[in-house]
DNA sequence: TTGCTTATTAGACTTTAATCCATTAATTAA
DNA sequence: TTAATTAATGGATTAAAGTCTAATAAGCAA
């Protein structure tokens, strides 16, 4: 399936890099809401259609730009033997929350986005809550395989806790800050 | 202050209404995105300019008409002493989730809304999410001072934990039902 | 070279939220 | 009755996302 016939115009990387450069740098610097398509052709240097070749909206756009230039906050770190659980989950928080702190205004928008849009929806869900989600719910199993926590509980119930109380923060406008992360990985750990 | 001047033409108190009734019943009949202004003015058979006299945006007016029309499920219920906490926190979040399955839809676009509009999110927040979660924080006091729940742990924090469980999943298009009610319960009452 | 195929370009077009404006309507005060 | 004031109306306007089209460009195969 999906053969292509030989021949064509090949597809222009360069034009899919400058998108994602002026994409990334003009939302993060004007915020989302207040750059158009046309702005962002524009810095490009491309046709309109050139984008909508490659994505469909404005927001897969930009999420694909997020995503790529912040892989290094979605890293799966490996869990240091040396520390307990709960200042491994602490830890990871105040690095997701340095993210946020960057790029929050701009998640927020495409959170928005997916209300609009299920497929969006299901992508950024896939691509950039789910595998967060599943970090911390390794973690806390991991927690439970060393004792730290009763492993009566339900850890993905517990992550889904957790994500939902530093979303429903990052949504209602709420800093994420240091203490936040302390609070939440306080309620986790009775 | 804030005198006016006696006189003029008085507010047609009918056009509020139709536009209420027009906006609810087209967004739960058509879905929030595909309703458009013209079409809720057209329905409530008034001028556009009149909707703009009442409500700033189209979440404004959706805002309050599905505000008016579930006072129900906003209503504080007053905890019954003959059943423990845990049961109480069990029924409450089944109500909530009864209405969330009637106007989810709704609410996740109001959502959507909210992040593109500041002051549309602080209008949402204090007048749809905050008294819940407030009830809830009382709630969980309450089991405090019956000793059902341990009183070192903090109140507000597991509330939000619970609304930020329950929001994450209706903005991720998941399910809530019993099931979930019952499981937010089991993790908050250790 | 000559077709064939696919990508890019420029710009017209459609749709919708939101703003703006001139005109008309409804009310109070003199 | 007249003037002042405020609301409602209908329609024009603006801004932006997204669609569509015709012309052109850049490859492959014969």
């Amino acid at each position: 399936m999906s053969e292509k016939k030989a021949g064509g115009r090949p597809i222009n990387a360069q034009a899919s890099t400058a998108l994602k450069a002026a994409a990334l740098h003009l939302v993060r610097e004007y915020g989302y809401e207040n750059v158009s398509i046309a702005a962002i052709i524009k810095e490009a240097g491309v046709a309109r259609q050139t984008l909508y070749n490659r994505w469909s909206t404005k927001a897969d756009l930009v999420l694909e730009a997020v995503f790529e230039a912040t892989n290094t906050y979605a890293a799966q770190p490996r869990w240091d033997d040396a520390k307990d659980c709960r200042t491994l989950l602490e830890e990871f928080l105040v690095k997701i929350f340095e993210h946020l702190n960057i790029d929050g205004d701009t998640l927020r928008a495409l959170v928005a986005s997916a209300q609009r849009d299920a497929a969006f929806q299901a992508s950024f869900y896939t691509r950039f809550v789910l595998p967060r989600e599943e970090m911390i719910t390794s973690l806390l199993r991991h927690a439970q395989e060393r004792g730290e926590l009763s492993s009566g509980r339900d850890a993905v119930m517990m992550s889904a806790l957790v994500h939902g109380a530093f979303w429903y923060r990052l949504l209602n406008r709420n800093p994420l800050d240091a203490k936040l992360a302390k609070d939440i990985t306080s309620e986790i750990f009775v």
